[in-house]
Parts: C-alpha cells; sequence; structure tokens
DNA sequence: TATCCATGTAATCGACGATAACAGTGATCG
DNA sequence: CGATCACTGTTATCGTCGATTACATGGATA
C-alpha cells in the first residue's frame, strides 16, 4: 500500500479511537509501519498530516451520501445538507474538531467544501425566489449555527442531551433566511417560476427605486438602474 | 501580591497575547516569578490554572456589563446577553476558545455561569408567556447558536468578515422561540414587509444578473447593476 | 523548645514535535 | 555500461513541554 495513504489510514484510524482526540506523530508512524521523518516528508508537519486526515475522512463520508444530494427541491436539499453536516461531527467527533474548532493552520479542503455546497443550494434557492438574504450571508448564518450545534452535541453531551436540538435550530435559521413557501406545490412553478423570476423580481424593485431609504443612489444612478430593471422586466414577457 | 491571584494574571496576560493561544507552564511561572511546581500544587495541573484563568477573566469582563443587566424588559436583556456573549468572545478571543471549544477536563464555572444567566432571561419571559419553547430548550437552543457565530468569527474572521451576522442569527434564533410581540402596529409591519420584499427582490435578481439572456448588458453595466442589486439586498438587516 | 505544615526551590522524567545526517534503490543519461 | 541523481527510508538527536520527586525554609502551635 502507498505509504502516504497507509500514514493517513493509521492517523484517521488512531484519531477516531482516541478518547480526547489527539494523536502523537510517533503513535501514527508506528501504526503505519515507518518512521518518523516520513511523516514530515509527506506531509511538512504534523498538521499538514492532520488535514490531509480530515479531507479523507470527510470525503469518505461525503462519497456515502453523494447519491442522496441534489434532489429537485433546493429546500429539502438545504434540510438535509444540515442534517448531513451534524451526522458527520456525530459520527467522526474528533475529525470535525479538527476541521471546524481547530487551529490547522490553513483551512482544511473539506471545511470549504462543505461551505461551496451550502452556498450553491442557497443560490438555486435564490433563482427561485425564495431567499430573504445573499446566499453569502444566508451561508455563513447556516453553517456558523450549524457548527455551533454540532460542537455542542459533541463536545458537551451532558448539557445538550437532546438531538432534537439540532432540527430545531435549522428551521430556526431556515426560517430567517427563506420566504414563505408561496403555497405552492413543489414542483409546481419549477420552471415557470424560475423563468419568471427575475421578471416577477425586477418588476417588484422596480416599484421600489424610487423611495429607497436610506438613498444609496444618485439620481443618475437611480434613472439608470430603473431602466435596466425595466428592461429585464419587459425582456420576459417575449418568451 | 498574592502567588495565585499572580499565577492567574500572568496566564491571563500571556494567553491575552498569545496569537495561537498557547501559553506554557514554564513561561506563566517565569512571568509570575515563581516556579512550576507551585502551580501544580496551587492548580493541580496546567488545566485547573487555564479553568481559573478562564473564569477570571471572565468575572472581570461580566463586572463591567453587570450594571447595564436586568431591565424591566427581558426580551431587551436576552438581546443584550446575547451582544454581550459575542463582545466577550471578540475581545477575549483565546480565553473564550478555553471556555467553550476546549478539552478542559470539567466545565469552566464561566461557562455554567453564562447557561445560568441566559436561562433566567428565558424564565422570566416564560413567566409572560412569550416563549414558544421551554427555557432550557430555548437556552440550548440560544447558546449553541452563538458559540458557533462567536468562534466562527474569532476563529475563520476571512471567512465571516462580517459582525452583522451576530445580529442576523441572534434575531432568528429569538424569532424561532419567542411569540410575535403583539404590540406590532399595523405599519411597522407594513415597513417591514416593504423592506423584505425589496431586499428579497434584489437578491432573487441578482442571482440571474449573470446569465441574463439575451444579455441586454455590456459587462460593465452587468458589473454596476450587480454591485447596485447586491448594495439594496444587503441594506435589509443591517439594524 | 520541638513539631508540623504551608510554601517554595532545584533537579529530573518521559513524551512530544521536529530535524540533521546518512543509506539503499531504481530510473535516466552520457 | 557505469555515473548521477532524485526518491524513499533509516538512526540518532535536539529542544520544549507537562508533570513529579526530593529537599529546603520559615513561622504558627502544642
Amino acid at each position: 500500500m502507498d505509504t502516504r495513504s497507509a500514514l493517513i489510514e493509521a492517523t484517521a484510524e488512531l484519531l477516531a479511537h482516541s478518547p480526547g482526540g489527539d494523536v502523537s506523530t510517533r503513535a501514527i508512524s508506528e501504526a503505519a509501519g515507518v518512521q518518523q521523518p516520513v511523516l514530515y516528508r509527506l506531509f511538512g508537519d504534523k498538521n499538514g498530516l492532520l488535514r490531509a486526515t480530515v479531507d479523507h475522512v470527510w470525503d469518505q463520508y461525503l462519497g456515502s451520501k453523494r447519491a442522496a444530494e441534489k434532489s429537485e427541491d433546493p429546500l429539502q436539499d438545504l434540510r438535509a445538507g444540515w442534517d448531513s453536516h451534524t451526522a458527520f461531527a456525530l459520527a467522526h467527533p474528533n475529525a470535525y474538531k479538527l476541521m471546524f474548532s481547530s487551529a490547522l493552520g490553513p483551512e482544511p479542503e473539506a471545511a470549504e467544501e462543505a461551505m461551496r455546497i451550502l452556498r450553491e443550494v442557497l443560490e438555486r434557492l435564490a433563482k427561485q425566489g425564495r431567499l430573504r438574504v445573499t446566499p453569502d450571508v444566508g451561508a455563513r448564518m447556516v453553517m456558523s449555527a450549524n457548527t455551533g450545534v454540532a460542537l455542542a452535541l459533541i463536545t458537551r453531551p451532558a448539557l445538550y442531551p437532546d438531538l432534537a436540538l439540532s432540527v430545531m435550530v435549522r428551521d430556526a435559521i431556515h426560517r430567517a433566511i427563506l420566504l414563505a413557501p408561496a403555497a405552492d406545490t413543489a414542483t409546481q412553478a419549477a420552471d415557470a417560476a424560475a423563468q419568471d423570476a427575475r421578471v416577477a423580481a425586477a418588476t417588484t424593485l422596480l416599484s421600489f427605486v424610487d423611495e429607497l431609504t436610506p438613498r444609496p443612489f444618485t439620481p443618475a444612478e437611480s434613472a439608470l438602474l430603473e431602466q435596466w430593471l425595466a428592461q429585464i422586466a419587459g425582456s420576459g414577457r417575449t418568451s
């Protein structure tokens, strides 16, 4: 087997069975059947190895879940994403703590990928006109609250004995960033509404341009914005 | 000066000026003008000293804020408590990380006191019939989300550059656990709805700017439009 | 005065992360 | 074909860390 993979898997194994989440480079290299300096040549330092291990564990977990993602309903994906996040934390608490709550120097790539996946789901919701905030702001709200709940559940189980906490905070945050479902059946407006969403949004916004407070734009800017919005609002009618 | 206090204050000082949040017992005992074994006789081990230090820093901070607490409106206290929590994290990031995100063995007493204060405020709200959930459940929701936001802000400032995140998540959680204020005048609701509508419209439109077909705008025009829309979308929730 | 305990020191232990110096191996190239 | 060189691994060791053992000192008490 590849020495690099052997080290990563030895680290993951020791990490998973370590009560405090601490692993020594000596134990790792011994478990991988190799001497310490190899580790430092392959990964730079201990943090490099831990980062690679976190990415490995995350990829493994995500691979087993990837089939169930990307349904046609982004709201469903948003909920599933939150639940997956929490489930990963509970299944791999030490790797999770390394991923989100420690000083591993640069971000593990896994953490950035989690944020990227979340932002993509939010962008799909935005295109359906169901988002109250920008995808960036929404992603930060969801991610920070989700990590807070997950860390609480895995590091203070005595104080947070109820796993339902995750779902409650999830729905609280989702309600805050989402508009009311508009009472439409799930798949109904998927195509039509998405196509008309930009027209509707432009029309809606157009009616507010004159009364934005505090006034962020000069009269000339407002006029130009108004003209562009009208152009967008009108362009949909043709199709 | 008391040797015990000298050790605690030396630890707090070194901790506050340590980039990574790590302090050695040698540096501490040298700064306190004493030898290592004294530290272990007074505090048992390093974690004991860190716990005592965290409690000390927390007491100091809370002492300077205690005057402003316990107003007649528990909702106001709830908001102030959240903001104090976040402000403490930003003011003492290393102490905060030790308090909420590390393995210091038993809980620092400061963490339990923070939870206790929060639960008391929620119990006052419950007695006014304004709570959707039990004070225990509400406290766990608020505390976990608050620590998540605070840890995100202090450990990933590049990913979370906007301090307004704290207020947004705060209001999201509070709306979820509180019943409607019931004192909402119709015009206030109308204003809020109008603001929501324009923000939502700008957000929705923003997600389409890059893929308008047929392309009615030059790249420069699209960039300018995008900038304006982002400004409108971001103006909603800042207060 | 003798005892005892609280308080402090000097010296040291074992484990840790990290590095220097060196050795075998196989592909490449003159 | 033999020299070169990058790659992969080893042994030995460094400095720092948290923690402990063994010993010294000084003042209150019996």
